[in-house]
DNA sequence: GCATAATGCTTGCATGTGAAATTGTTTTGC
DNA sequence: GCAAAACAATTTCACATGCAAGCATTATGC
C-alpha cells in the first residue's frame, strides 16, 4: 500500500479486520441458532479440550483473554443452564473448577457444527486445498506455544 | 486436530485466537503510550484513507463492525479532545461527517509507529520474507472486496 | 406536490467487560 | 508453627456497546 508499505504491519491490518468480520458472523449465528455467545462457545472448546473437560477459573480467563471477574459472570448463567458444572479443588480449595457437563458436550456438538458451516463459507471458493495447508501452517506460528491454542 | 480435522475450521479458529492475541497485544500498548483504544485507532485509521479524510458516521461503523450509537459515543470525547471534527452534509443534512484533524493526523502517525513495532515484533523471527508475502496473499482474500479493508 | 417510506443520527435501557477492593485459602520465610 | 505474602474467586463501580425508540431530513410513489 501506498501508506503503509511494511508486510508486517498489512498482515497484522488484515489479520484484525478478517477476524472481526468471522467473529461478527459466528455472532450472529451462534445466538439465532443455539443462543450462544461466541466467548461461550469458545469457553466451551476449551473445556473440551482440557483434562477431564475441567479448568479452574483463572486458567479459562487467561486463555480466553478476558478478566478474572467476566470469567465469573459468564459461568454463572452457563451453570444455571446445565451447561457446565462447579467442583471445588480436591487439594487446593481456592480453586473453583468449571466442569464440562453432558448437556454442555452436546450443546458444544451443535455450536461446532454451526461453526464448521461458516468456516468453509468464508474459506470456499478463494483457497485451493494446498494453499488452506498453508494458510494453516502459517497461523499456527501465531498461536503455537500459547496455552490459548484450540487446534 | 483429533476432534476437528476440517482444515477450514482449524485455519478459522486460528484467525480468531491469533486476532485476539494480537489485540490484546496493542490495546495496552495503545492505552499506555497514546491514551487510544483499539477501536479509536481503526476509526482514525479509516479516516485517514478516506477521500478527503472524511467519511458519514454510518459509515464508519459499517466499516468498523460496530453499531451507530457506539460511533457516536466514540466520536464525542475525540472531537472534545481536537482529533476528529464535525461537518455537516452539504447536500444531505442527515449526514454528520466525520473529519480527521490536523492533530488527528499527527496522533495517527504516533500510533502507526506503536502498531508497526509491535506487528513487527508478532511476526518476527519464525516467518521468512516470502512466507509473510504468502501470507499476506491469502489473508487479503478474506478481506479483499469489503469496505472495511484498510490495505 | 404531498403523504409515506426510508435514511442518518442520537438517546434510553439493558447487558458485557475490566480494574480494584474484598474475602477466603494456601504458600513462603523465618 | 506462625505471620506475611501470594493466590483464586467474587463483588463493586465505571465504562463501552447493541438494540429499539425517537427525531430530523431526504427520497419515493402516485
Amino acid at each position: 500500500m501506498a501508506v503503509m508499505d511494511d508486510i508486517r504491519t498489512i498482515n497484522a491490518l488484515r489479520l484484525l479486520q478478517s477476524a472481526d468480520e468471522l467473529r461478527d458472523r459466528l455472532a450472529g449465528a451462534f445466538a439465532a441458532v443455539h443462543g450462544l455467545s461466541v466467548n461461550e462457545f469458545f469457553l466451551l472448546m476449551h473445556l473440551d479440550r482440557a483434562p477431564q473437560n475441567r479448568l479452574p477459573r483463572v486458567e479459562l480467563a487467561k486463555r480466553m483473554h478476558v478478566s478474572a471477574s467476566t470469567v465469573t459472570r459468564m459461568v454463572a448463567p452457563m451453570e444455571k443452564v446445565g451447561l457446565v458444572s462447579r467442583e471445588v479443588g480436591a487439594r487446593d480449595a481456592r480453586l473453583a473448577f468449571v466442569v464440562l457437563t453432558k448437556a454442555g458436550t452436546t450443546k458444544l456438538g451443535e455450536a461446532q457444527a454451526t461453526f464448521e458451516k461458516h468456516a468453509g463459507f468464508v474459506f470456499a471458493d478463494r483457497w485451493e486445498a494446498e494453499e488452506l495447508d498453508l494458510l494453516s501452517e502459517l497461523l499456527y506460528r501465531l498461536v503455537a506455544g500459547t496455552s490459548t491454542n484450540l487446534t
